[in-house]
DNA sequence: GTCTATAAGGTGATAGAC
DNA sequence: GTCTATCACCTTATAGAC
């Protein structure tokens, strides 16, 4: 009766480690072609074991992608209703790009098996590339020009470089990151008609 | 003795219509999802039909993203030794521009499942990377810094939005769309030291 | 919390008739 | 070139003992 859900306790141990397993492993050799036998190999427990923390091998995967999903939605969100300014545009540029740095770890998976991503948010979907598609038409400012709206989702694939470095700090530091591909992105941006 | 391997009779359109439906359901529903039995079910043959003309599920992929990195490869061995100046490297990412929006309709398969492209792609994928990565060098210019290479890797990212628009030239040229990112990823690359 | 055992079903691929 | 029939394998997921 000691720990249960809020606990760090030992039993937590083995669902963190699933979680860091399976991560390591859909990044590498991807999510379809991982299969619970080899996550449940890897943290020394049989699948049935697996099956006890995690109902689904979706479910795994949701809690993984999720708090990426959830921290850029809040983004997308902010600028709903907002008023566009060249200021606002580099201020939620960058709050964006903050998230991918901090989430750089669970691009590689996202960006590797995006359909088994997409399934597994399937009901969510539809506002995520809503609330994205309306994140792009806002940074692409007032009264867009269909070559406005084409400079602005380059802007954000500019922003996507982040994962051209590796997850570890050792060559570029977070903040460095941060000025030099916030710079790009204001680059390409500069390029609309307003 | 009529259409063997050159002539354009009866026999070849069955191949053609199963690279067709393959292409078109691997962008929707992804490599792993999408079995041979949907693909021969979409064509209207059996899958054993389907093995006449294609020997494994692999080699259709081959065959459906093999095009492009074809283009793609040559585009990088184009920088091979060929001394950087800003002039050439106009030229050089526009040439790779012009592969991209060529391989559009494969965009989203090679996207949506790069672990499947990876794996069919094995043992020319060292070479490709390395080809790659050369290709990005260049792009960063003589003695490049940390933050040229990263916004190199950020042009070329940019360049992917290609793929933001459908593979249907409704909405925007192709020389509209060559025109527009052009200048996004030279903007990007403005940013640089050299 | 973890195990063994097993169910139920789909997959890529092959053999051989027509 | 296309078919029917089948193989061997692996998958996700569940039941129930410990």
């Amino acid at each position: 009766m000691r720990d249960e859900s809020g606990a760090p306790g030992r039993a937590r141990d083995t669902k963190a480690e699933i979680h860091r397993a399976a991560l390591e492993l859909f990044s590498s050799r991807g999510y379809e072609k991982t299969s619970l036998r080899e996550i449940a190999e890897q943290v020394g427990i049989t699948k049935a074991s697996l099956y006890y923390h995690y109902s689904s091998k979706q479910e795994l995967l949701q809690a993984i992608v999720g708090t990426f999903f959830d921290d850029a939605k809040r983004v997308f969100e902010q600028t709903d209703g907002l008023e566009w300014s060249p200021e606002r545009e580099l201020e939620v540029l960058g709050a964006y790009l903050d998230v991918v740095i901090k989430h750089r770890a669970t691009g590689p998976t996202v960006l590797r098996d995006l359909t088994a991503v997409l399934a597994a948010f399937d009901d969510q979907l539809g506002d995520l590339i809503d609330q994205s598609r309306r994140f792009q038409l806002w940074l692409a400012g007032p009264n867009p020009t269909i070559a406005d709206r084409l400079l602005a989702a380059a802007a954000v694939e500019a922003i996507g470089a982040v994962l051209s470095v590796g997850p570890d700090p050792s060559e570029v530091s977070d903040e460095d990151l941060h000025t030099i591909l916030l710079e790009a992105a204001a680059a390409v941006l500069s390029r609309k008609t307003n």
